[in-house]
DNA sequence: ATTAGAATTTTGATGACTCAAAATACTATA
DNA sequence: TATAGTATTTTGAGTCATCAAAATTCTAAT
């Protein structure tokens, strides 16, 4: 088959990660949906997934929504390892920042050939995830997905470690960075309040910080383990 | 106006290499010359420069060809640019080879932003020259083109430095590479000999090498300076 | 000055992707 | 089970970049 397009990747990754958000039950994506997130008319959607489901990429049943074949999540996959090494390569060595490098690789994900994107993986020593500690699919496209608690689930008082955050918004990302809140970093939850909305977390250097539980839910953690 | 798309950035990087191809004389580049350059059928080419002519990018002369106009030549020379550093990133940061980075730039240089272009210029230390010794424009746009003599015109005898090859095709490069003929090396010209059409060249290690005239006239060196 | 041959331009069509808006199908509530 | 409201699909049209092939213009040689 010819190379896909990049819209054709991008619808691809949409799928996929719509697909992802809505957990293991809900496998179908409607079309608004999908449309949403990629910033076009619904019709449009329709149009271009029907065309991709031609080339047997999805499964779309019509009224009901649209799902990635194996060979489209394999696809999906291999464009989330360019995105994702694309990231941590632009954050680990040209020093950008966590906020910043989103766009950037929405771009150069569709420009860089696989030998790039080997080298990089290499260069980088084979990382398992990238900056948002997102996980980085193999050359196959296979991946590894950690499932992790969050700030909302995780037990009040232990120590746990800033794992992965599912928000890509940089105003978000920026606001994580000042607080000193990103993937790596050892916190505690002290204290959650349902009725103010809010999570009490204590992150470096004992520093106190409020999030909103909507916020909240989008910061994963894992214990912390000890290696003394 | 809107930014141009990786079409338009192609069409006047070609015009612009064929311009500086053609010498100051010519400045006017043919229909034909061009659509050669970009792989594409001459009518095409024909439509796309009156719509680059009407865009102000460039001059059109019916049958006689098309010429950059200085808005036009601002923006190829920023492609430029941005395809020579992201070569000379390729080379020295990520160890790829001269003659495969070619095609990766051919790419990239269309998604990377100029903030990621800024900032590989930094980390390279705002190098002049890309591993082919191309000259590399400044972020407005200007760029110093020093004259080199050819391997052809230079002095018999006298020790010079090679510091440019103006030819991108990768078996060339491999040949070069394997040779010890990069750009920085010192070499000397032994003889000429017209009749036979060649030209014997002692490289590094004293080692001989024997180039066609037609390949040593893509190869430009300067003087070396004895900096003892 | 004609004219054969080459280069260029024009014309008509195509493919990929998109939108606006009309038509249709679902869904939930009364 | 009607029906009002929402989601989806269809239809018709437009943009961008391209090609094939016909028409035109240029050029150089007789």
């Amino acid at each position: 088959m010819a190379l896909p397009s990049s819209t054709v990747e991008n619808y691809l990754k949409a799928i996929y990660q719509a697909q992802s958000a809505q957990g293991p039950e809900h496998r179908l994506v409607p079309m608004g949906r999908l449309a949403g997130a990629l910033g076009v008319v619904p019709g449009t959607a329709t149009t271009m997934v029907k065309t991709l489901a031609e080339s047997g990429l999805v499964d779309y049943e019509p009224y009901a929504g649209v799902r990635l074949t194996p060979a489209g999540e394999k696809l999906a996959a291999l464009v989330l390892r360019r995105h994702r090494l694309i990231e941590l390569f632009l954050v680990k060595v040209l020093g950008m920042s966590w906020a910043e490098v989103h766009d950037e690789a929405e771009r150069l994900e569709h420009a860089a050939s696989d030998r790039l994107i080997d080298r990089i993986d290499a260069m980088l020593g084979r990382p398992a995830a990238d900056p948002h500690g997102d996980p980085i699919p193999d050359s196959s496209g296979s991946m590894v997905t950690p499932e992790y608690q969050t700030l909302l689930t995780c037990p009040l008082g232990s120590p746990v470690v800033l794992t992965r955050v599912t928000d890509q918004d940089s105003a978000f990302l920026r606001f994580l960075e000042s607080s000193g809140l990103k993937p790596g970093q050892a916190i505690r939850v002290e204290s959650r309040d349902a009725a103010a909305d809010h999570v009490v977390v204590r992150g470096k250097r004992e520093r106190q910080i409020m999030i909103g539980m909507r916020a909240a839910a989008k910061l994963q953690v894992a214990p912390l383990e000890q290696t003394a």
